[in-house]
DNA sequence: CGGAAGCTTGATATAAGTCAAGATCCGTGG
DNA sequence: CCACGGATCTTGACTTATATCAAGCTTCCG
């Protein structure tokens, strides 16, 4: 389990343990600091689609202060540290406090919008376009973190749970990734990314 | 174009007219009265998506009250008549407002928890999971407001319009549509579904 | 050092897409 | 009121992208 509940706290999780369960109430918002989470839907038969990704400095999840109810439960994909901030801090009007309200609203809605990009690809992209569209995401995600070096970043995910995000099977995905990596667009090996020509890759996720 | 620009106007629009164009900023969100619309992403190929659809009585879009930015378009798929409410209107922290504000965040809260839902069956399901699983949520929206008589209600999209939301062609839609009208699970013509029995299609639809 | 988790590859199966044509519905102008 | 034309729906034959099954390989942690 997350260390114990105090205010603004530092909670740390190990790999895949629960940072928050289906139907429980949430009275924190999390703020990571090193480690990946994500939020994930499995349905009856086993079959898994992952929701959203957390990278660190990501807010998770910044809807919990509008509605503590969990629809999804969220789970650590690494190691995990994470600044926990109980909702009542954020509310108050306090300019302060304010201030962080505002950011978590601004989380909410980066959270909306990359989620309806994720529809697009999923509803009309090919294989290759999504995995290009998500190594983009996560990319610039990580550049906008201050989280990029070189061109190179972290990427701890494995190929399932990749799989598990562009909702194809991890067989496929390996080969698509092959492929890129075959065509010099990326390179990916134990836990890092680096991306030569972002721009190329963009183009191939398909406008 | 929709009627002048007045506090709480009610426009209407044309099938296929825009309430809102990329890029835009939007001062003001809508309330449909009658009619339905939808938020799309077209891709430079000319794939369409539709990100999330609109039935009488929703909001479009609630988040315009946090960002006036409008990042995918909007446009009617009737003619539609709808209540234009400012956004200032809404951000004042007078109680009857206020109560306004809280239905809007409500609003806000359901369409990220269907777009969630809407990447998992993008992502994992198959199309008759598909088709089944928008229909009991149109079915189910319907109700909750007050638009279902018997078990039957208005269903004005078009099976494109249809495809382009489940990600799957007309072709291959117009197929899954029939198998499940054999099936007797749903009586889909002249622009009005009846669903006879709503819990054999949640079934279908998968957990 | 052993074993599990993760990755890679080949052979084959299948769901969904594509192409093409015809049928039906519906609004508009004559 | 009817006739025409475009939008919408339906169906058939065929193709293709992705899934499935299976096996071997590699990495890394305990």
């Amino acid at each position: 389990m997350g260390n114990e509940h105090e205010p603004n706290d530092v909670c740390s999780f190990r790999r895949h343990e629960y940072l928050a369960r289906e139907g429980e109430m949430q009275d924190r918002i999390y703020r990571l600091e090193e480690g990946w989470a994500c939020s994930y839907r499995l349905l009856s038969d086993g079959r898994r689609q992952i929701v959203s990704l957390f990278l660190p400095g990501d807010f998770c999840e910044p809807q919990w202060v509008l509605s503590q109810r969990v629809v999804h439960p969220v789970i650590a994909l690494t190691q995990l540290s994470a600044q926990a901030i109980p909702v009542q801090e954020i509310d108050r009007g306090r300019a302060a406090e304010a201030e962080g309200l505002k950011s978590i609203f601004n989380a909410m809605l980066q959270a909306l919008n990359r989620q309806a990009e994720w529809i697009v690809s999923l509803g009309c992209k090919t294989a290759t376009e999504r995995v290009c569209s998500l190594i983009c995401d996560i990319f610039t995600r990580m550049r906008a973190n201050d989280l990029v070096a070189g061109n190179g970043c972290a990427m701890p995910l494995t190929q399932y749970d990749l799989a598990d995000t562009v909702g194809l099977t991890p067989v496929h995905l390996n080969r698509v990734l092959k492929t890129l990596r075959a065509r010099g667009l990326i390179e990916l090996k134990s836990r890092s990314l680096r991306v030569p020509d972002l721009d190329a890759l963009k183009r191939i996720a398909a406008a």
